[in-house]
DNA sequence: TATTATAAATCGAAAATTTCGATCGTTTAC
DNA sequence: GTAAACGATCGAAATTTTCGATTTATAATA
């Protein structure tokens, strides 16, 4: 058994492809084949059920995929609590969010390139529970989320801010400066709402139908950012959490009088292991900003 | 970075000698010097000082080795894990003991192997803090020791039994009758002793030396089966805990008089880790017998 | 039912890596 | 000062890994 062998059967495993899983890893298919054999020898054990011309793990193979995983993590944080000590700033963060915090980690990311120049920063955007999923697969390091305070002990969530299901409107607007708005009202303003990708959209259905009430959107998209150009023309106005409005100052956000319009943002990393230097200062970053927006 | 090199590196970091490793690992000098200089290079660290024709770990190296530890043995676990799965039940384990128990832990191997013929038993005898430090880096599986109830949140220490500082007699002997006796009592009497070697002699002198009292021993003798048979030919008593008389019906155990003449017998392993199927049946075999002996 | 496309296994050769044995250069011990 | 001990280094040998081509089996399609 070898890290190699490991890091090879772990791809394998996650695309159940041998095919897909050797490009990925830049071998060939008969690399992969031949590997994989060779660990299932050294283990003694098979890993894939080959039935036809397709693979599923086997039960002792799903159980291998976790040792796995754990034994190449433990060797990569090995790695990394060396280069910390060394005071190296390099490699390499990869951060979660879905979609509705992406603007924060935008943010932060610009002010995180400043202090670590020469660490690169991914960002992997997807759902709360495609999130959840990398991070217990040790795919990304952290993520940002809305997310119902989860009892799951392997994850360390940690909470942000509280946002409010807000209507967003220009200034100009006369409704502007109230302080706050009923679902009733909203229904007679020319309504721009995310599109279903987005969890605020879901978000706000429920909420809806909660309420007993529904809400037509005259135009529907796909990009926070091209939402709020809309609004900001003036003509429209939608509904996002009021925390969305970063970068609009010509915006406001009127919360919505109803229950249950509060969501948690949270940052969330795997429990339990080693947490790298510049991972930490990621973190500190974020909830510093948190402080000076006055939104904890 | 490979399991290969990591071993490589463990065994060079504990015995501090490249020679002297790569003949442990079967291996020669030079492969074990290019393997460790490739693991070196793949993590951009120097792991050992070579000061003139001696090495020794430098800060890095100290961290790394824990850490190569850990990765090894996860690896380890895993495999064990699809073993245990498979009801495989070869392999080994390695108990570690103090000699004051080693009578006890071979009474259960004869049973252990009883059910599983083809799990090697290995035995190491040890002080209590020479096993205590082959448990941290995974040398032993688990060790029984007399313990003063350690607060070590990575060791996991079960009770076995009290034992009592007492005279051993022959049956013959007129106060073998007595339910308890006296330090002064004892002085009147032909002494065998353990020798300094045994954590009872130590026990003893401690215990002495609290109650500021003097024994001398006529003999003195590093094997307690031989000590025992000493006692056995009616002219000589000696001082043991109560528990050490398995296997000689003729002896009787005199608890002495005196404060602090009592010792926990421990069975103690690595907390967090995964405990192999053959080890738990070695666990609750032992336990078993505490309780058939009315020990507990 | 025959045909085609897909995917894993297998095979032999090439490439890369690991290992070995011999030797070198220091350092330590006597 | 000499000998022994020890790690580094070098080139060759052995082993392992990788690759490309082919085979085999299966699923999909005509």
């Amino acid at each position: 058994m070898e890290l190699r062998q490991l890091k090879y059967f772990v791809r394998a495993a996650e695309l159940l492809n041998f095919t897909q899983a050797a490009d990925d890893l830049y071998i060939t298919q008969s690399t992969l084949s031949h590997q994989i054999k060779e660990l299932e020898t050294s283990l003694n054990v098979l890993l894939f059920d080959r039935i036809g011309r397709r693979v599923k793990l086997t039960e002792s193979g799903e159980i291998m995929l976790e040792y796995a995983r754990r034994t190449i993590r433990q060797a990569e944080e090995a790695k990394q609590v060396l280069m910390d000590l060394n005071n190296l700033k390099t490699g390499k963060i990869i951060i979660g969010s879905t979609y509705g915090l992406v603007n924060l980690l935008l943010q932060s990311a610009t002010e995180f390139n400043e202090e670590f120049p020469d660490i690169q920063i991914q960002i992997v955007l997807g759902s709360t529970s495609d999130l959840m999923q990398k991070i217990r697969s040790y795919e990304i390091d952290c993520m940002l989320s809305f997310m119902p305070s989860s009892e799951d002990n392997q994850l360390d969530v940690m909470r942000l801010f509280s946002a409010n299901l807000s209507l967003i409107l220009h200034t100009s607007h006369p409704w502007s400066k109230l302080k706050k708005i009923t679902f009733q009202k909203i229904a007679e303003l020319p309504l721009v709402l995310p599109s279903q990708s987005y969890s605020i959209r879901n978000f706000l259905d429920e909420t809806l139908l909660k309420n007993n009430m529904q809400l037509k959107a005259k135009i529907e998209i796909n990009d926070i950012h091209s939402l709020l150009d809309l609004v900001n023309s003036k003509k429209w106005c939608t509904i996002l959490m009021d925390t969305s409005l970063f970068h609009f100052p010509e915006l406001v956000a009127v919360p919505i009088e109803s229950k249950n319009i509060t969501r948690e943002a949270t940052i969330t990393f795997p429990s339990g292991i080693y947490r790298k230097a510049s991972l930490v200062f990621f973190q500190n970053l974020i909830m510093k900003k948190m402080v000076m927006h006055n939104l904890v």
